[in-house]
RNA sequence: GGCCCGUUCGUCUAUCGGUUAGGACGCCAGGUUUUCAACCUGGAAAGAGGGGUUCGAUUCCCCUACGGGCUACCA
């Protein structure tokens, strides 16, 4: 079954549709990609880093080709010659890599495919679809500022649409579409539902430059096409250039994929997202110390949702989304959600997986990475850590005391917090320490009962205490911390505090 | 200017004509507590405005307001 049907606004003959003309009525048809297996691709353009939207715009291809047993694919819009950069290029693979969204074959590249692009303007030529046009730019941009001055409507018609061949000038041409005057084009949105625009709202759009080149409009239709995609989901700036798109899939005969257009997100103020405010690349949330797990989770959930599910699995969001669970409304980014999320992510990570994402990370903000020593100790000491932390920052600064090594250094707190009293107490409880067995129990039952000999609380010598074994203030419990030291380093930090 | 899309607590959202409008983050109060974080209990907090349709509208329709997008031989 096609996915295209085309018919007059009245009733149709088979006339109507042998029309050298792009039928009036043009309707996407989502019905055929239920008999196709799903290809959903994610189609950026190089700017220097993937930002927040285009990376949730990402996710929701993906996440809907891996619910579905399909494919993922990805197509660099390098076209913008400047732009597109080995560099910049890069930055998408990095941003797309860092949240584990995986494409399936090798990106293509728009640019290369400029002959392809070309080759079907000039079917569209052959086909009777589209049409020379001699009229220069300068002059059309003069119309245009006419007519936006005198408050009349902009489309630009151009002259050439119904002059015969033989009429023609020996002049560089464009190219433009055959664009229906009548009639209406209905978009059948997954998302924003039938959006209906008429006709003569649209313009004999150009999709050959005259010096040869593709304009973008043609080339994700034909790219789009080539490739296969069944859905396309991506930013709702797209929509009304849907309609326009629809009528190269018209003029060619080609199936329309099913649309979804999504919602942008928006900054913390409500405003749109710009380089205003701050952090706008993925990898920038990555540098602050956010898991991936934590930044898909909250992506996922940002516009769409299942239910009342905030917290989930990447197997879980595969299994559970949908087109129709996606919002219409544009959202806002909440860094303090994120942060939960992230917390959440982190406590529940695997022990292994966690550590090499802290080292990721350690190698993205440019700091040394750990020793295998390190590696190791960080890993036994993870269980008290992993449900403290929102972050990776957070959680090294947690774990200081398990990666530095004799003499520690305190910080200017904890050099405060250990006075000569405290150094007194802290020497009484060296040679408790000596022969205990080195339990929890124990442990806090040693340190309680030296804090009733002074007729203190626990509080008082948890502070010192702290200082002496960490040099830190915000670490994990005293008591994890001595039984993750072990007896010996844990007595032997006790006596470099006293001395 | 024209066309298109959107509007439920501060934020993300649930609700698919009948609910004390639910949850989460954040916030406030109290509790627990050896720091941070976490945790427990409780609390404040929403249908933009106006018209319809209906026995009944957050839900369906229209208008207004306010956001946003598109209107290129940019992508």
């Amino acid at each position: 079954m096609r996915a295209l049907v085309s018919f007059g606004r009245v009733d149709y003959t088979p006339e109507d549709l042998s029309l050298p003309m792009v039928s009036e009525r043009l309707i996407a048809m989502p019905a055929a990609a239920s008999d196709r297996p799903v290809v959903t691709r994610f189609a950026p353009s190089p700017t220097g880093y993937l930002h927040i939207g285009g990376a949730r715009t990402a996710l929701f291809n993906w996440l809907y080709a891996r619910g579905r047993g399909g494919k993922f694919l990805l197509r660099i819009e390098d076209t913008d010659r400047a732009r597109s950069t080995p560099e910049t290029t890069d930055a998408i693979y990095r941003g797309l890599r860092w949240l584990g969204l995986d494409w399936d074959g090798d990106a293509i590249s728009q640019f290369d495919r400029a002959d392809r692009h070309a080759e079907v303007a000039h079917q569209m030529l052959a086909d009777g679809t589209a049409y020379k046009c001699f009229s220069v730019p300068e002059k059309i941009a003069e119309f245009r500022e006419k007519a936006r001055a005198e408050g009349r409507s902009t489309l630009f018609r151009s002259p050439w649409r119904d002059v015969p061949e033989a009429e023609h000038p020996g002049a560089p041409f464009a190219i433009r579409v055959k664009a229906p005057r009548d009639g209406e084009t209905v978009i059948r949105d997954a998302v924003q539902g039938d959006v209906k625009i008429r006709n003569d709202q649209l313009d004999d759009m150009i999709i050959l430059r005259s010096d040869g080149t593709p304009v973008y409009m043609l080339a994700v239709v034909v790219d789009d096409h080539d490739m296969g995609v069944t859905h396309v989901i991506r930013g709702d700036d797209h929509l009304n250039n849907a309609a326009r798109q629809m009528l190269v899939y018209s003029a060619m005969g080609w199936d329309v994929p099913v649309w979804a257009h999504i919602p942008l997100i928006h900054g913390e103020d409500g405003k749109k997202l710009s380089k205003r405010h701050g952090a706008l690349g993925v990898e920038e949330w990555q540098a602050a110390g956010y898991p991936a797990a934590g930044m898909r989770n909250y992506l996922a959930r940002l516009g769409w949702s299942h239910g009342d599910d905030e917290f989930f699995t990447a197997r879980q969001a595969i299994d559970w989304f949908d087109l129709d669970g996606i919002g219409k409304a544009p959202a806002r980014f909440d860094t303090k959600k994120l942060a939960n999320l992230s917390g959440q992510h982190i406590a529940q990570m695997d022990d292994a997986a966690l550590v090499a994402e802290i080292q990721a990370y350690l190698a993205v903000v440019g700091q040394p990475t750990l020793s295998d020593a390190q590696n190791s100790k960080l890993k036994s000491a993870m269980y008290c850590l992993k449900d403290r932390a929102r972050t990776f920052p957070e959680l090294l600064e947690k774990a200081h005391f398990i990666l530095t090594f004799r003499p520690i250094d305190l910080d200017e707190k904890s050099t405060g917090t250990l006075d000569t009293v405290s150094i007194g107490i802290l020497k009484e409880l060296t040679p408790h320490l000596q022969n205990a067995s080195w339990s929890r129990d124990t442990l806090e039952a040693i340190v309680g009962s030296l804090a009733e000999a002074h007729e203190t609380k626990l509080g008082k010598l948890a502070g010192p205490l702290r200082a002496a074994l960490a040099g830190r203030s915000v670490t994990p419990s005293v008591f994890d911390m001595m039984l993750v030291l072990g007896r010996e380093e844990t007595i032997a930090r006790l006596n470099d505090a006293a001395k």
